[in-house]
DNA sequence: GTGAAAGCGCTAACAC
DNA sequence: GTGTTAGCGCTTTCAC
């Protein structure tokens, strides 16, 4: 690789004067001098060796990714996000990926496993000098073992933390949950079969207090019965589709497309048309509800501005406005499924 | 951050102690002064400066690679794949995502805006010093705008390319092709029914030469009637099954998921028993494959071992058996779709 | 057992 | 306009 020092000697000028001119300093040499040094320098295929820059400069321009795991769907989509904002903002991303779901499948509850791996990487990262870390969840749940004495500035995606000096970035399921329920009740629906998450899932919860909330709003009594809960298995779709159906439900609310998928199954097997009779929501907007027919209604998750935003608040936030959690809305998408009045 | 010079005259040292002592040294010094600067190492959080240590031995132990699209599906398990050898051989990967679907969709024809991009993440890798660099498509193709002067080692991952300074990893479509179709032959079937991508892509002829090589060892004639040519889509899947079904086939195999999971809708829809009497095999393993219902046979990417095998030849080769090109074998997966004999 | 010093490639302050 | 120089944090050679 070609260095400064190599340009200086063979354009007889020092090391300083190929510096300012190669980053553009005007006037920094005579014209001539200045584009036979720029010559030289593209004859040798020179770049700037950024670590030694990094150093001279005491300034990384890195943020740090850790990724529960690259190969779940939501991560890619919100590594892009804050890549993007990276190379808006001259900034490298520095990826590191725990492979927990490679590991240990959809079991979080080995906190002690997933600490130490993630302590091993977080220190990685550290002696890349990273300007912030952000830490991107596969599954929306609260983190507690990331330590708060870090000198850098942390955000969470896809996930939150009771650590009251770091950031959160989340979707808004409770809103997304809100305006589902509220586009059945103005099909006429008053009666609204849920098929949740478990019990104790971040996810299951705000929606389901969304669809509360609509229910409420549009002066619908909150039924128990109408709600089960699956996990979040196609097969749990088409069980609680037949038993929401045959109990009066008239629409079905699925909290993830698979379930969704699921109840389409059942209703196709009992010949009762999905959509204008029975309409179906899905949530995450997968491929499969592109897949399904009728195509599955959804709502999409706005992984690439949530990977956005985390990144914006590392680069771009005052220590006074971080430490909040944000919100970020989901596209409710209508289609087949919930066609007609 | 805390730095060797900041521990040094904490312990009344010289930089040298410290850094032999940090860094395993035996006899650095003595025992007592040794487990205290570890001390006042651990209390200041310290971590090495990996920047520094990189200029000063002149060694990056960066790879970069660089993808057309992270949120393409093939894409992250290539990634991991190299993530983890890395990680293996104290490697750091360093991702660029050029964002080629996000821009252009699957139109591949914008030869001049791809290469400019990509000229740009090469450049960006080469001033970080990588020691080799991996490309990473998202459809196999030949890849003709990288330039051989790169003084970097450089791998095609689930492309190809004719440069032969350049080596590439790739899947065997193929040996796939030929081992789906003879075990459609050995469950008694002659007219097997093939929904292709379209003719120019390099996975439908290596896919359909294995077919053919299949046929051709059982001895039973090629028909070009019994092979239809789709685009991938699921709609295709559904109106060359009818067509190839009443036509005479007997079974089917798509050259991926979704189309298959088009050719059974078609058959559910007429009432025909999938799996033992016309079993059907998609490509890919998608998600979707284990989404449908029967599930689909498929045959499972090496996606994994190519970004595996892609980092160990950027690592461990010599320039010698380095510029050739590898297929990595397919796992064929036999679900419910093909059961029964 | 411990330390002084050089040097990796670059930038920037300051001289000339 | 151009050059000299110090120094970023680290490792390593060579003295002592």
């Amino acid at each position: 690789m070609a260095t400064i020092k190599q340009i200086a000697k063979m354009a007889n000028v020092s090391v300083a004067t190929v510096s300012n001119v190669l980053n553009g300093r005007a006037g920094a040499a005579g014209p001539e001098k200045a584009s036979e040094i720029i010559e030289i320098a593209k004859s040798l295929n020179y770049t700037a060796n950024v670590f030694a820059r990094r150093l001279q400069q005491g300034k990384s321009n890195c943020i740090g990714v850790i990724t529960e795991d690259l190969t779940v769907f939501n991560t890619p989509y919100i590594v892009d996000g804050i890549d993007s904002k990276c190379k808006e903002n001259g900034y490298e991303m520095i990826l590191e990926n725990m492979r927990f779901f490679q590991r240990f499948g959809i079991d979080f509850s080995n906190i002690e496993a997933q600490k130490s791996l993630c302590l091993k990487h977080i220190s990685s990262l550290l002696s890349k000098q990273v300007e912030g870390i952000i830490y991107i969840a596969n599954h929306c749940r609260e983190i507690s073992y990331i330590p708060d004495e870090l000198n850098v500035k942390f955000a969470y995606a896809y996930c939150y933390s009771s650590n009251k000096k770091h950031a959160s970035v989340l979707m808004d399921d409770e809103k997304a949950g809100y305006e589902i329920t509220k586009i059945l009740v103005s099909k006429g629906h008053t009666k609204i079969g849920v098929i949740c998450g478990p019990l104790f899932s971040y996810h299951t919860q705000k929606r389901l207090s969304g669809y509360q909330g609509a229910l409420f709003d549009s002066g619908i009594l909150y039924n128990a019965k109408n709600v089960r809960y699956g996990n979040w298995k196609k097969d749990d779709g088409y069980v609680y589709a037949k038993e929401l159906y045959e109990s009066g439900c008239t629409a079905i609310f699925a909290f993830n497309d698979l379930m969704a998928g699921g109840a389409e199954d059942w209703f196709r097997d009992n010949n009762i048309e999905i959509g204008k009779t029975v309409p179906i929501f899905g949530f995450d907007d997968r491929e499969v509800s592109r897949f399904c027919s009728p195509q599955i209604s959804t709502a999409a998750l706005p992984l690439f501005d949530i990977g956005k935003k985390s990144a914006e608040l590392i680069m771009n936030s005052d220590s006074e406005s971080y430490c909040e959690s944000f919100l970020l809305p989901c596209s409710i998408i209508e289609r087949a499924s919930s066609e007609g009045n």
